[in-house]
DNA sequence: TGTACATCAGTGAACGCGCGTTCACTGATGTAC
DNA sequence: TGTACATCAGTGAACGCGCGTTCACTGATGTAC
């Protein structure tokens, strides 16, 4: 990872142009090694790096092909090569995250130790990560822009989701069945993923600003969020 | 309203060549009524329509300042006249959009009878707009494109969220003050906003669907989204 | 070990496209007298 | 009522920009013999 990351860095500020390679006589006829090969090596997952530090950088209108290969340090026409266009390009990128993602989400369960700890740590590492990677995030969940019959894409997603389902079937106490849901199990699931969902999206586009700055001082976006998920409600509706 | 859609579509069909009118002799030296005049008359809120249509069709993406020109019939240049640049107009088409949005909510909940249905009325007109103008609510809550400076955005958007929390306040039977909330009810607030906000962005992402094909036949989105307001939940998780 | 050759990965010049922006202009409208 | 003039709203040609895509190419690698 490192390495790669330093090889394109090199690549954009110390590579020598080629003409002046080829024809400069005092030159071995061997690159010297610390000099940039002309493959490589891993170009795709330096490529996927890179989108990920264009897009948290500049947002998704910044992402673009071009602009990818110029934070890789490569010719513009090398990530067609790999990803052929903007939608590949975008949902490997959302796969990559999809991944993160869940494991940011599976460790931070395994490391929790009470049942309401475990219930709660979840909820946490899904709006920390958002809050981490607000780009990636974003593009995960704009459908229209990825393509989901890749499959690296959809099962990345799947498994991301899934687990989602199987953590509001162990608080429920209930064995979810893959075919089949009853409205109060699917109400249930939908109003988990909802709540931490909409609540992230809110956080992110800084419309909860004004309830944080309402409440008592020095109450942060983590406190809210575990008041909301744990503060006892209505009797008929959990408002 | 309709006359301007009716100009604009004369505009684009059947609008002659300046330098045709002026060259032919056997035209009359004033216009026809019919014909299309120099001066649009109202071409602002002709353009902000123009665009509500370009946005719905073409995505944000194929939201540009010429292709809503295009749409309304005026050369291209016309809309700088009168936005300046693109996200100008974005945030005053995002003001319209809340204004609508804002109208849609409040003539529901006063068609409705009973506390509980009142209740409800305001998160389905939430998702029902959402639904209705998937475009429109999509760039209402991506702030990044968006100039919160403007006043007629800021003062919108206030007004839409300002309902919001008074109808939590309504169903908790409390007085919401403007200045200052306990964590139980910035809790509150933000648990509905999140639930319902949540619940429309992952349906017109099309997560919700795999959910609801899990459910017993014909279960509709609305239905969903009753139940998960309406169900029963565990006593220390809301979920 | 060496040599020939196919294949692969990345290059860089070229292309056409739609975009935003600028600017001198023109047609219409409103106002002063 | 008519005329002159300032102001406003929209035009259309021109510009430069960054983009995606194509394509002949070149350097590196792997394999067969």
């Amino acid at each position: 990872m490192a390495k790669t990351h330093t090889k394109s860095e090199a690549a954009r500020s110390s590579r020598p142009p080629r003409s002046t390679t080829s024809i400069a006589a005092e030159r071995p006829p061997r690159r010297a090694k610390t000099e940039t090969p002309y493959h490589h090596g891993a170009l795709r997952e330096a490529l996927l790096q890179a989108a990920e530090r264009v897009l948290e950088r500049d947002g998704l209108a910044g992402l673009t092909l071009r602009a990818v290969a110029r934070e890789a340090g490569v010719s513009h026409a090398a990530p067609t090569h790999h990803f052929g266009d903007l939608t590949g390009l975008l949902s490997e990128l959302a796969a990559v995250g999809f991944r993160q993602f869940r494991a940011a989400m599976s460790s931070a369960c395994d490391a929790a130790a009470t049942p309401l700890e475990q219930a709660l740590a979840r909820p946490k590492a899904y709006v920390g990560y958002a809050q981490a990677h607000p780009g990636m995030y974003g593009i995960m969940f704009r459908t229209e822009r990825l393509d989901y019959s890749r499959p690296s894409l959809h099962e990345a997603a799947e498994a991301a989701f899934a687990g989602l389902a199987n953590a509001v079937g162990m608080i429920r106490q209930e064995q979810i069945s893959e075919n089949a849901l009853t409205l109060n199990q699917g109400a249930a699931i939908a109003r988990a993923w909802a709540m931490v969902h909409g609540f992230t999206m809110l956080l992110l586009d800084g419309r909860l600003k004004d309830i944080l700055e309402r409440l008592p001082e020095g109450t942060t976006a983590e406190r809210l969020l575990e008041a909301m998920l744990t503060t006892p409600v209505a009797p008929k509706l959990p408002m």
